[in-house]
DNA sequence: GTGAAAGCGCTAACAT
DNA sequence: ATGTTAGCGCTTTCAC
């Protein structure tokens, strides 16, 4: 383990603009309460620019008693191709605030979060599923914050996605509707939010409950399920999302079942590959922006002692319709 | 901006050991040259448990000169389902070498790679892509060491999936294929290679190379592209990846063409969806994890001083054989 | 085998 | 308006 280079310090900067280290903190930091000549200022940032000066955070952190680190935990499960969108928005919004964020995918059997949480030195932890009690205390002990999506829009909007599913089917003139729910054990819990969404809008259109299948990602199986959905008169069915629905037209047109006339089908997220799928796939987009967006927020709240506001916006979730329904 | 609660330090340890703050870090650390007796590493490591105490990282990497945090710089964009397999094989075998890993999205608005590293203070920084030269300078100067995946041996391997496919075609009796370019420009570089070893096995095989086209997710651009391939005599075309391979197979439905008698097919990296398409769809698949590990490897030898040797060994891509070639 | 003490690079009181 | 100083929590030489 050799040592490496030295690297610039604040003292090197201080000495290039021919004041002292805390000056160079007050500049760099725009410490409250000090009134820096522009001139001083100018020579500064002068230096730090010459000498590319990037602040270490471990020192940083050390001394101000926390750290502009953000840790993101995401579950470790395919998400889906949106996520990425989510995290580079989080991320912008947060460097706004002058956070930095990193990510961490969990579950994995590496480092347990609060271990990585200490490793960095994390000031807040933000996650996309809720952590474990345990999880959660040892995360605040080890100094972090915590912030969820469930406490944004996140939560909400899911079970607004099935319902806005439902309701679309139902506007068509379907009275007896299928979901399609996902194998994935960890997809369990939103796939649950979605379903509700949609018994939500059967319920309130006065038809039965909907008929939820479980599904693999199976030509063979999904077929059966295809043909147990006409069985039992479901003409429409909500698929957890695209995934799911693109999956399950391959296997209608095993069972020579044809979309949407002998069953339509509409998914979920909005995918790519939705777009190019036999026929083209109904399905709900949402806003994952806004979701980066406002989780930044909440992040910012939280690190001021304000409590998060809940913002009861929404994601904007919209209905494309396309020819599978 | 409250300051955080009290934390547990290594002095609260060391006292409820009955020991000094050195010893607890001997303890905690192995650290060579340091006889500590059986009994007191176990007051230690029990005061430690019953605290649980986690170490500061940014305390230790001031301290020791160096953290144990790796950054690993992934693309931002969608690289495919798989990204997650190997991550977290990534951060699995770190973790038994004792490190910690975060990952940050490249190429957001948000903070660049530098100012990230700086921030959590990593002792390396891993990229799947190729860093611009400043970056690479402005980590080296901030004290991260740099281990790429073309380091390991991604990079061949990517021709060799290309041959793979194309040794596949020419097998079944295929004498003149197409390339299904993809249309994001940041896949472009993966793409060259893919197409570079399609044309290897041609020209192995002593017949034209292929005939590549940029392909979008459009079923109407498909079809026509279908169409062109026929009129050229191709009568089967690689797919850069099993994305535009479903697509194509969409396209080819609209332009009546049926895989595999009009056009044979076949994608590569084997998602999830590939298996449920109509017909099946033939692709590559790959170890994944084995580049998590490799790069893993790759990492520790940097650290401790050896350059990485490039490990030769292959990442095992394989043909896997369905309906649709 | 263990502890005391110096410092890592920075921030935040306190001086001036 | 800026410098001086005292740590932040840990590691690491050096004494004992």
């Amino acid at each position: 383990m050799r040592r490496p280079a030295k690297r610039v310090t604040s003292a090197d900067v201080a000495r290039a603009a021919g004041v002292s280290a805390a000056t160079v903190s007050y500049v760099l930091n725009d410490t409250p309460g000090q009134s820096i000549p522009e001139e001083t200022r100018r020579r500064v940032l002068e230096a730090v620019k010459q000498l590319d000066y990037r602040p270490r955070g471990s020192a940083r952190a050390l001394a101000a008693g926390r750290s502009d680190v953000v840790l993101l935990s995401i579950p470790h499960l395919s998400i889906g191709p949106g996520i990425n969108r989510f995290v580079e928005q989080f991320a912008t919004s947060l460097a706004h605030a002058g956070l930095t964020l990193v990510t961490h995918l969990a579950g994995a059997p590496g480092r347990p979060l609060p271990d990585v949480c200490a490793a960095i030195d994390a000031s807040v932890v933000a996650s996309l599923d809720p952590l474990d009690d345990d999880t959660a205390q040892a995360l605040r002990r080890a100094g972090a914050d915590l912030v969820f999506t469930t406490e944004v829009e996140a939560h909400p909007t899911m079970r607004r996605m099935g319902r806005l599913q439902a309701e679309h089917l139902i506007a068509l003139g379907h009275r007896r509707l299928g979901y399609a729910m996902p194998d994935h054990p960890l997809l369990r819990k939103i796939a649950d939010d979605r379903l509700l969404g949609v018994a939500d809008a059967c319920a309130h259109a006065g038809i039965d409950p909907p008929l939820a299948l479980d599904t693999k990602l199976d030509t063979t199986a999904l077929a059966r399920a295809a043909r147990r959905w006409r069985r039992e008169s479901v003409t429409a069915v909500c698929a957890y999302n695209d995934e799911v629905a693109i999956a399950l037209l391959t296997g209608m047109r095993h069972a020579k079942l044809a979309a949407p006339d002998d069953l339509a089908v509409i998914g979920a997220d909005d995918i790519p590959l939705a777009q190019v799928t036999d026929p083209p796939l109904s399905t709900i987009a949402f806003d994952l922006e806004k979701v980066g967006r406002s989780l930044a927020e909440a992040v910012v709240a939280s690190l001021s002692g304000r409590k998060p506001r809940l913002t009861p916006a929404s994601l904007s979730p919209r209905v494309i319709h396309r020819a599978s329904t």
